[in-house]
DNA sequence: ACCTGAACACCGTTCAAGT
DNA sequence: ACCTGAACACCGTTCAAGT
């Protein structure tokens, strides 16, 4: 919240701004979270925002960060493919908790702006299978792509499913009725290709 | 190219438009491909574009459509495997052949306003392998991500590289050493985790 | 079948100045 | 340390009308 002090107008801190763009982002989407819409709900000028961030992709950056950040803390308990399931889901989980959350993750990933803790915490489950480091960021990197990707598209497909006025209860599950299983296959695809190149073949798995 | 006629004006067809944004698209990038730049381009006022197309969304998932159509052929030998790398490889390329290419592509995709054939011509090599209907698409799906992603977040970094003016002649291969590996490496994966699935497992590969 | 002309309701960003 | 005020150079889209 706001602090007001003796200066004739409101005070903003970095993270007010970005709480408040989240707020926009949450319950308006992407489209509506404009640096004058935000300046508005801040009672600030547009130009305000420009003492906080240079421009509007790094004020997205830093709302991709906060994305990541609340994604849930998983259990250590279990193996590396427990625990990269985990972190998928989690992450999964938190890229969906705003509306638009994995498109504004996405163009800031692309752009190498910020929220490389997606891929940290990818790549710190990973690890514990004792691959070496680059495939250990090959990996990492490649179910990056796919959470994202699948976030990004789910994402839409709820958002255009809930505009749509005429559209039956059943028409979400029609145009997808794989919907939910798309994003525990992939990962299990991942997952099950990964295990086929473990140091320790005598801990190698078949099947997904 | 558009043909002029007996009327007082530029005479354009949906395909000349759809030409003149890739053509922008290509040379100057996605944020300079706005209706009224395009507009000009064709010597014409920007509310004539609206003849063609409703909005400028639909306009790009045309321009994505022709992204993907120019993708080669792939030839049909080998088994399944080796046509769906080639197939992940041809749409690869073609993704990159426009500047910014991916992220019209991605975007296009997340809306469901396009690009079908991106996933078809990836079931399409993968049903040679004879899994399940199911196993197919969602295999195809998971394959669509990695690809569109990888490819967007590296069609960025080359970008970011080739406009950092300071940025020695390495700059790019520090950032990400395993760049182009990264895309084989991620197929790789995937293939290897489809093939833990082969319904003949007298025919299922170990190893990446 | 395809375009003009004019308007509406917006954008992101800069910069000198204020407190 | 953080904001105002005013301006610059743009956007996408609509709609009645023209040929």
């Amino acid at each position: 919240m706001p602090r007001s002090e003796s200066a004739g107008y409101v005070r903003n801190s970095r993270e007010d701004v970005v709480s408040a763009a989240l707020r926009i982002l949450d319950q308006q989407g992407l489209p509506d979270l404009t640096m004058r819409h935000l300046a508005t709900t801040l009672d600030v000028q547009p130009s305000a925002l420009y003492w906080h961030f240079p421009n509007k992709q790094s004020l997205l950056a830093a709302v991709s960060d906060r994305i990541i950040a609340g994604a849930r803390p998983v259990t250590t308990a279990g193996d590396w493919r427990d625990r990269v399931r985990a972190e998928a889901a989690a992450l999964h989980d938190a890229l969906l908790a705003y509306k638009d959350g994995a498109e504004v993750v996405s163009s800031t990933l692309a752009l190498g702006l910020g929220a490389e803790e997606l891929q940290h915490r990818l790549a710190g489950a990973i690890a514990v299978g004792g691959f070496e480091p680059e495939t250990t960021g090959l990996a990492a990197e490649t179910l990056v792509h796919f959470i994202v990707g699948h976030a990004f598209h789910w994402q839409q497909r709820l958002q255009a499913d809930t505009l749509g006025a005429v559209a039956d209860k059943h028409t979400l599950d029609r145009q997808d009725p794989l919907g939910p299983r798309a994003f525990d296959f992939g990962i299990a695809l991942l997952v099950s290709g990964l295990d086929t190149q473990t140091p320790d073949p005598r801990s190698r798995r078949s099947g997904v």
